[in-house]
DNA sequence: GGGCCGTACTG
DNA sequence: CAGTACG
DNA sequence: GCCC
């Protein structure tokens, strides 16, 4: 058991030096770190086979944009004031231009039913009882369905650029439980595929959509985060609606259709607790506000369609869950967002697949479809989509790059072998220009560039990774103009710019702002939703579970949610993870492993990877490559878990494995570890690297990640494959490059071998900050 | 209208 | 297997 | 989001 005192003299030094740094140094390391002290580690970072430069890149260089999706750099960038800018308060922007006719039929437009119609068509309180005849063939009449003419068509499903009005079956009688019902939804558009697939749902049960309010709603459907307070400043500054009248009822989804399709019917009791949105007023104490007509009060009620008491009853305790019940209760302590006028964004249509829902679906049974539906679109985010724009001007520019026949159609299984490559540009390839991160503070873009990094994160944030990616891109791009983009003719020209970015470039020269970022701003579910993807563990589909769950704090999740170890660990160690790290600590954490290894097997060689490679100024965690000449790799892990780890376990430098490597071809270990004296758990990963595949292995872990998509992608498409393992060719993929073959190894010894061979030039790890 | 990197570890 | 992680 |  070694302490302090048997650490190595230079890494007491170093503590020590880091101790003081803490305390000057903690949030700007900005210029670096002097010095000599460091020249030791520095040297040490030589990088053992290929001997890439060493990171002198120590000095100034103001990027520090080495990993966007940082989480500090999130928060901040989020608490981060805007620069104010031109806002005047946008129109509307998002409503209106969509599905506005439908080419088959003249929608009816709704006014026709405005006033009139309210006891509507409810008067026949038809009701068909729940007893299904199961007649499951008698739909639609042939006249204009009456959703069509009491209230607006969504537009399909699917993800159509042109978007097509729905044309949407409705299920037979006996199960249209919201017949004649009329749903204001808020957000109220169709453009999110989840509420969409909502409104579709609506409708198939018998109930009509509105797009703007009406008096004759009957029911209003909030997204999750929506509380009272926020629907009701949207329906006044927009309709002028002071009061939600009593009797409609105000709701979210999954507590009240899900008790729909759960009872087969509308609940019983549509204004019990258990359906009332946060926020909402309690019917029974403020019988203030009821004013406008009610005559659907009645109505609604008698709508009922007889639920079988007893078991409604029964149920409504226990059904829509307890959760939202305890969560009502603390939840207007941690709500403190106020506003946020209407449309606000959330975000993002998975890629997934869910389409057909209104397709051919027969409801044999009914009852579990139903639920499973509900199911299936119940954590489905919300969001809204932006306006879409139009047509592709496809501004093919020179290089004729007419690529063709051979790489074009990945319809065929091919092989291609590495040399005989056909013209793709490969000058495209973001990995074949340099790329550090400066030029950001002298750039003349600098303005532009910060607001779409901020998009970008956002939509990172909000689950759309792939245009995150491609804000990423752009501002790659910008950064590496010399002039001032400001127009949509300058912005489209560039590579990973299209008419949306363009435009958007133009809008934050002209305005300094952008009015679809201050949008975002005013989320408050982003927050939480930040607040859970920051947890090591959870990713988007947890962390929407989770608030879909109700839940909004760390404690709800530690009380409440089932958590897997690792994401207690995370939830524990929250800050400690979410700390940036002087490059002196990783340098020292780096060091201690080092010299235990070491200790065991002099031979051994530990680089530091990842940012700091990079030469970032701080890094989100310390990666260290094990290797060991003329070791194998059972050696190297046998040594690694078998010693090393007990060993610094036991030094209590190593706090906890997270992922930790035990098949015979592993190669990481994930844990946590902080310095001798000190409380702060770092991430740390160690990850084991045969001697000659560690080429390959420096590419890798030294990314950053946009780096190695782009060069992997560039391998695939040269018919080779690149992985941390080496590069591969003579891979066989098949339609749409899946891998059938692994391809035989070209190269993974050495780095720069390896950007020779795919015709990328060598750059050091600083320039490789994509 | 589909692709957008390729892999390792967890439960 | 999906989810999360790593660069 | 962009690009083919």
């Amino acid at each position: 058991m070694t302490n302090n005192r048997d650490l190595d003299k230079s890494i007491t030094a170093k503590i020590a030096f880091f101790k003081g740094a803490i305390i000057l140094d903690v949030e700007d390391d900005e210029t670096g770190f002097p010095d000599a002290r460091l020249i030791d580690a520095e040297r040490a970072l030589v990088d053992p086979p290929v001997k890439p430069k060493r990171p002198k890149a120590t000095k100034r260089e103001s990027s520090d944009s080495d990993r966007l999706r940082d989480r500090q750099n999130e928060f901040e960038i989020v608490t981060t004031k805007m620069r104010k800018a031109a806002r005047e308060d946008f129109p509307k922007i998002v409503g209106i231009k969509r599905v506005s006719s439908a080419p088959d039929m003249a929608p009816k437009k709704v006014q026709k039913v405005d006033k009139g119609k309210q006891p509507a068509s409810r008067a026949p309180k038809k009701t068909t009882p729940p007893k299904l005849q199961h007649s499951s063939t008698l739909p639609t009449p042939p006249k204009m369905e009456w959703y069509k003419e009491v209230g607006d068509v969504p537009r399909a499903l699917g993800r159509s650029k042109i978007p097509k009005p729905a044309n949407i079956k409705l299920r037979p009688e006996s199960q249209q439980y919201m017949k004649n019902l009329i749903v204001y939804f808020y957000q109220n558009n169709d453009y999110d595929e989840g509420r969409r697939l909502r409104i579709h749902k609506v409708i198939e049960l018998g109930g009509a959509w509105v797009k703007e309010w009406r008096d004759d709603v009957t029911h209003v459907i909030v997204d999750e985060r929506i509380n009272y307070t926020e629907l009701l400043k949207h329906l006044e500054e927009r309709y002028g609606v002071k009061q939600i009248p009593a009797h409609i009822i105000v709701t979210n989804w999954d507590w009240y259709m899900g008790r729909v399709f759960d009872l087969k019917c509308l609940p019983l009791e549509p204004h019990g607790p258990l359906y009332r949105i946060r926020g909402a007023p309690d019917p029974q104490v403020s019988t203030t506000n009821l004013h406008s007509s009610s005559p659907q009060l009645e109505s609604q009620d008698s709508l009922q369609l007889k639920p079988s008491k007893g078991k409604a009853a029964a149920r409504e305790e226990r059904s829509p869950s307890r959760i939202e019940d305890s969560f009502r209760q603390e939840a207007p302590k941690s709500r403190k967002r106020t506003i946020s006028p209407d449309r606000q964004p959330s975000r993002s249509p998975r890629p997934d697949s869910r389409s057909g829902l209104s397709s051919g679906h027969k409801y044999s049974d009914a009852l579990s479809a139903a639920i499973g539906q509900a199911k299936a679109f119940e954590h489905l985010p919300l969001d809204f989509e932006e306006d879409e724009a139009s047509s592709r001007p496809s501004t093919s520019e020179g290089t004729g790059t007419d690529t063709e026949s051979e790489e074009e159609r990945p319809r065929k299984i091919r092989k291609t072998s590495p040399m005989q490559f056909s013209k793709f540009d490969q000058s495209k390839f973001q990995c074949m220009t340099k790329n550090d991160g400066t030029s950001t503070s002298g750039n003349p873009n600098q303005r532009t560039i910060e607001v779409l990094q901020e998009m970008g994160k956002y939509y990172d944030m909000m689950q759309d990774s792939w245009r995150t990616v491609a804000y990423r891109k752009a501002v790659t791009t910008l950064k590496k103009q010399t002039e001032w983009i400001t127009t949509k003719e300058q912005a489209i020209r560039l590579p990973c710019i299209g008419e949306r970015l363009a435009a958007k470039i133009e809008e934050i020269a002209m305005t300094n702002g952008l009015r679809r970022l201050e949008s975002t701003k005013t989320d408050s579910l982003d927050e939480n939703l930040r607040l859970f993807l920051g947890i090591y563990g959870v990713g988007l589909t947890q962390a929407h579970k989770w608030i879909q769950q109700g839940y909004r704090t760390l404690d709800d999740l530690k009380e409440k949610a089932h958590l897997t170890k690792n994401q207690n660990i995370g939830i524990e160690h929250y800050d400690d993870f979410a700390t940036r790290i002087s490059r002196i600590e990783v340098e020292v954490h780096g060091q201690i492993v080092r010299k235990a290894l070491q200790k065991i097997d002099p031979l051994f060689e530990v680089t530091i990877m990842g940012s700091y490679r990079r030469g970032a100024k701080t890094c989100g965690d310390i990666d260290c490559v094990i290797t060991i000449p003329k070791g194998s790799i059972d050696y190297i892990r046998n040594t690694v878990v078998d010693e090393l780890v007990p060993q610094l376990m036991k030094e209590d430098f190593l706090k906890v494995g997270l992922a930790t490597t035990s098949k015979d071809n592993g190669s990481k270990w994930h844990g946590a570890s902080a310095l001798p004296g000190s409380s702060v758990w770092r991430r740390i990963d160690l990850l084991l690297v045969p001697w000659n595949e560690m080429g390959a292995a420096l590419i890798y872990f030294t990314g950053n990640d946009l780096f190695n998509r782009s060069v992997r992608l560039l391998a695939s498409k040269k018919g080779m494959r690149l992985n941390q393992r080496g590069l591969f060719k003579d891979v066989m993929r098949g339609p749409n490059r899946a891998k059938i073959t692994e391809g035989t190894l070209v190269e993974s010894r050495s780095e720069k071998r390896i950007f020779e061979i795919l015709g990328v030039p060598w750059r050091p790890p600083h320039d490789r900050q994509i």
